[in-house]
This record gives structure tokens, sequence and C-alpha cells, in this order.
DNA sequence: CGCAGGATTGATATTACTCAACCGTGGTGG
DNA sequence: CCACCACGGTTGAGTAATATCAATCCTGCG
């Protein structure tokens, strides 16, 4: 069986609320974000997909979110019906939906943290969780307002935030979209 | 086949981090809070369950929250291995899991919301959809810190927003765990 | 060169957190 | 029967933090 594989350029829309599910989308390389808009216009991020995650699980009726890629980014489309006859597979998506929720768990948790310090720090280990990382650096393809955005806080209170850790040295940043940081973000 | 069932009172622990899975349990009557210690020692709702949700979906491994019984609550406990088996409970699992996704995203974005206000009239929505109305009123069985530990707020912040509420009948309190309130919550 | 998008920095105001006192009720025991 | 206590809830005053508004800086690109 050949499986459909599209490819998506950085800031690209690869699906949005209101579009029909059946097919089941992975990230086969790249970065992808997954948003929502609310009634007042803001934008919340709800998630981020890296390589082996899937995008959603809408088997049938409509998607209430929207994917975005945050990098070149190609995503395998997986036939609904194919993968819920076999119990393996099947047993496969519920293990992806389980980390899904519990990333969302983890989401949650760090948007209740009361400060902007300790929001920015949860966002980085679940950010490396989300996105990968390699020997100690995180590859971070997302905007200030993007942050913003998947935090709850401003760009102007993330670049802050950023710019103090970079002079204290606890942030480093390799290349434009490349960071090291000293995981200990603790106080 | 007979199901295991187990009443649990108000305040009980239904199970605790680090208790193995294996069975998944589900609510038939009552309602269950799911909640994470943090580092600091904050604590963390991170979902409600009224009747007809499962608690988990862990067939192994150990659990990475806490469940308490919010009101006297009947459980009954369903065994992983005879409900991956088959195809049509396997499906079902799979839009419960979806469900339980879509709610933690409500939550997430219930949290970036930047006032008070919006995120409780946001968590009002919620806690209705997962406890479930009756005839327009709101089964409420929270104390004022297990609402501020759901929103991200303080006891003090909760308790100030309903009281103001309650004084412009916005939200009228029926009797000690419920309410009605006048769904246009905008501003 | 000029432009556009993102990022930074500054000044100010708002808002929710913090600390603290007090209220109300239900339960217990003298 | 009443005193007392524990617990959840309410209310107040002051503070600290972040949102907001606004100006400026970079940097890549046409």
């Amino acid at each position: 069986m050949t499986l459909p594989v599209k490819t998506y350029r950085k800031r690209e829309t690869i699906y949005r609320t209101g579009d029909s599910g059946g097919y089941l989308p992975k990230v086969l390389s790249g970065a992808v974000m997954l948003y929502t808009i609310c009634d007042d216009g803001h934008r919340q991020i709800v998630d981020l997909a890296g390589t082996g995650d899937f995008l959603h699980f809408d088997v049938d009726g409509e998607i209430e979110h929207f994917a975005e890629a945050l990098t070149e980014s190609q995503i395998g489309f997986f036939p609904a019906s194919a993968l819920m006859g076999d119990p393996e597979t099947a047993e496969y998506l519920v293990d992806q939906m389980r980390a899904r929720i519990a990333i969302e768990r983890r989401h949650i948790t760090m948007m209740a943290k009361k400060s902007a310090h300790q929001r920015l720090a949860d966002f980085l280990g679940l950010a490396a969780e989300c996105l990968g990382t390699e020997n100690g650096t995180l590859s971070l393809p997302l905007t200030r307002q993007q942050i913003a955005d998947y935090t709850g806080l401003t760009l102007e209170t993330v670049s802050r935030t950023f710019a103090r850790w970079e002079r204290e040295q606890r942030l480093v940043k390799l290349d434009a979209t490349t960071y090291r940081w000293s995981e200990v973000m603790a106080a």
C-alpha cells in the first residue's frame, strides 16, 4: 500500500477548522503547530507536533482546530478505516492518544504557573519533548508571538524573560532557531 | 460477565500517582476530579469526570495522577484486555479519548484568558460539560480552593468574582452545590 | 535604498496575588 | 444547652507582576 505523503512549507496551513477528518495525518518530518481561534480573536496554540506524532484522531466529523507547518514538513495521511480494523494498530493509536493527553495535561499544569519565569521554564521542557532535542540543544522554530500564544503570555513578556536568561547565560542562542539551556530553571 | 464496581464517598481517593493501570475505571454515577501535585507543592486539577467518563486509559504502566471523588461515586472497573480485543469497543475507546483531548484543549484555552472573569466564565461552561447540567442548572461540587486549583487562580479571586456575579444576578446559588447562571458571560 | 516582519526596550496602569482579619456553620464534648 | 473548634468562605489593604501602549532596533529581501 502506498501512503499518501504531502510536503508543506513553513507557515503553510495543513488543514483548518471545519475540514473533515477521515485521514489521520502523521508528521514524518518537520514540526507543526495546532491552534484554535477564540471568540475574542485571540489565537491559542493547543499543541505542538514533531516527527512521529499524529496531528489529530478525527476518523469522522469536523476538525476543531487549525494545523500549520512551523518548518518544512512531510505529512503522511493514513486511511482511518485501515487503522481501526486491526487490533494491533488500534492499540498503537490508543498509545499515541494517551501520550497526547499526557502532553495536554503538562500544558495545563504549565499554564497554571503564576510567574512568567516558571511558565517559560516549563515551556522549554515541553517544547523539547514535543519537538525533540539533539544532544542537549533545543530546536525552537517559533516566533515570540507564537511562544506567547502557546504559554498565554504576551510577546513582550516572552522577549524580556528570554533576554534576561540570555544575559544570565542560562539560555544560549546557537542559531536562529536553536538554543541550549541549562535545565536547572528553578526560581 | 460481572463488572467489578466500587462505591467511593466524597473526598475519598480512588487511586494515586504510581498506582498501576490495567483496569479502566469508568464513572457510573457521581463526579471525580483528576489532579497532579507539582514540584512546588501546588495542586493542579487537570480534569473533571462525570457519569460515563473513563478516569484514565492506562492499560499498563504507572498512572501519573490522582483521582478523588467529589461526590459519592460508583466506579466500574473494566478489564483492559477485554476492551482492546474487540474492534467495536476499541473504536468506542478512541471516541472517549478524543473527547478527553477536546476537553483538555478547552481547558488550555480557558487558562490562556488574561482576566479572571473570562477564565471563570469559561470554567462554568467547561464544568457544565464535564459534570452535566439539568434544565439549565449547574451542579458544582467543588470548593473555592478546588475551583482555584482548576483555573489557576487563587481562592480569593474566585470568591470575589463569584460574589460580584451573584450581586449582579448573573449567577444564582440554588443550594450548596447548585447554581443557575445566565450564559451570556461576555465582557 | 527602503521596506516589512519580527524583536527589543521603556514607561505606565491594571489586576490578581499576598497577607491578614473576620464571618457562618456544623459538629463535638463538657 | 452552650462553649468551642475546625473548615470553608468572605472581605479588606497593599504590593508585585504582567499587560498595555508606544517607540525603536534589526535583518533579510525586493
